[in-house]
DNA sequence: CGGCGTTATTGATCAGGGTCAATGAAAGCG
DNA sequence: CGCTTTCATTGACCCTGATCAATAACGCCG
């Protein structure tokens, strides 16, 4: 049995919504697992049995074409929630590109345990449409973005959504990115080389530092949120 | 007051789930609204005061640049819902492409509605959730298909939404788009003149009759199929 | 520390789709 | 019915970002 009470995202994933009682319910239908980075929890066009919360971790949400050509459509972060109640098929596959940590469900016993718990559907809810929000800013930037606005546009919703304190104004300013330079070609939709050319270019333009491969300084938040279109 | 039990999308509409006395209340906080086309109903970044079921007609979501680049993220059909419920400003722009008929609700009145009605608000949340998978499906087609892939899966996409009965795999051969080019290639990240020429194309192998501007005959499902990767 | 595998950068070239411009076809209207 | 306006098609040209290829930097491990 899974200790809820004692979760590290407890105040934050859909959780928050339920009593102690309640959650001690929870508690007996889930179980926490381990997966390490790079393996594929779900896989695209298959049936997803499982729904679950993310305690640590980050993982990636990844559509793909027949061809092989892939575009993340999705990343997830801890509190964050995955898997597609309501028993249809995953439209995409989700794998952890760091070690992560899960609570997982048996979908339909989590079907279940919703329907009779308004508060967590309700939770559930407000956080699909802020992801439906959030994807559907990312189509713009798909659709009719260039390749270096599509570049401080990431580094912007990378430094807002790393940010220690969520919603505050005080986006981190330097913060380590879980993403290798391939993944961040694959969420704006560019190849690899564009990718590390705009952000060559940004450091030659004093906008960036970046220190490491996977560390980004900002220097000018300005410039970068003009550049981003 | 509005008449729900007579509603052309009682059944379908989010509305389905409530009985015929919930189904009273919420008539009362309704009121019926045409809109013309071209006319729009919500702001992007402003706040979004209602939220509506659309009756009839076909309305668009669009996101946009700074500078007037603007993209397509999503088609409202006859049963679907608009609108940001929980009380955030709308991330994009809500227009009528054709003319429409709403049943439009207060956001506030209908949140506090919808807490106290969970059938309500899990109808709510499975559509969200489908519009989601949509959302991301759209995400692979914006950032890594070519412009022939996109147009083939546009064709096989309408031809599945505007089809008559719907879910059923009788996807119409023949229909009529409510878009014109410019919107279409706006719904594709594409300019117009390559969404004409890639309509021209299809018509010169074979693959589709263009009788009208908007009307559309699909001749070879199958190598639209292939074509759409 | 040195060697190797992986990942990132940089360069040269090419092509898909954008841009600019002109023509053509439909729809709206007096 | 013809005129105007809007919308779509077609053509010529160019540019951004993809592709192909080589090199460089990092990280891991013995």
């Amino acid at each position: 049995m899974t200790d809820c009470l004692s979760c590290i995202v407890r105040n934050r994933a859909i959780c928050a919504s339920l009593r102690p009682d309640e959650l001690l319910l929870l508690g007996w239908m889930g179980r926490r697992q381990r997966v390490s980075s790079g393996h594929t929890l779900l896989w695209e066009g298959d049936d997803a049995p499982v729904v679950a919360n993310v305690l640590e971790g980050v993982l990636k949400l990844v559509a793909a074409t027949a061809d092989g050509r892939e575009q993340i459509v999705g990343i997830v972060f801890p509190s964050d929630f995955i898997g597609r109640p309501f028993g249809k098929e995953s439209p995409y596959s989700v794998s952890a590109i760091s070690e992560a940590e899960l609570c997982i469900f048996h979908r339909d016993q989590f079907d279940e345990f919703a329907g009779d718990h308004p508060d967590l559907q309700q939770k559930l809810l407000r956080r699909t449409l802020g992801e439906l929000d959030r994807a559907r800013r990312w189509m713009l930037l798909l659709g009719r973005k260039s390749a270096s606005e599509k570049a401080a546009s990431f580094l912007l919703e990378m430094a807002e959504r790393l940010s220690p304190s969520p919603g505050a104004a005080d986006a981190a300013r330097g913060f380590e990115l879980p993403f290798g330079r391939q993944q961040i070609a694959d969420i704006l939709g560019l190849t690899i080389e564009t990718t590390s050319r705009q952000f060559t270019k940004m450091r030659a333009d004093g906008l960036i530092d970046l220190p490491s491969r996977r560390k980004v300084v900002i220097n000018d938040l300005a410039a970068l949120n003009e550049m981003a279109g």
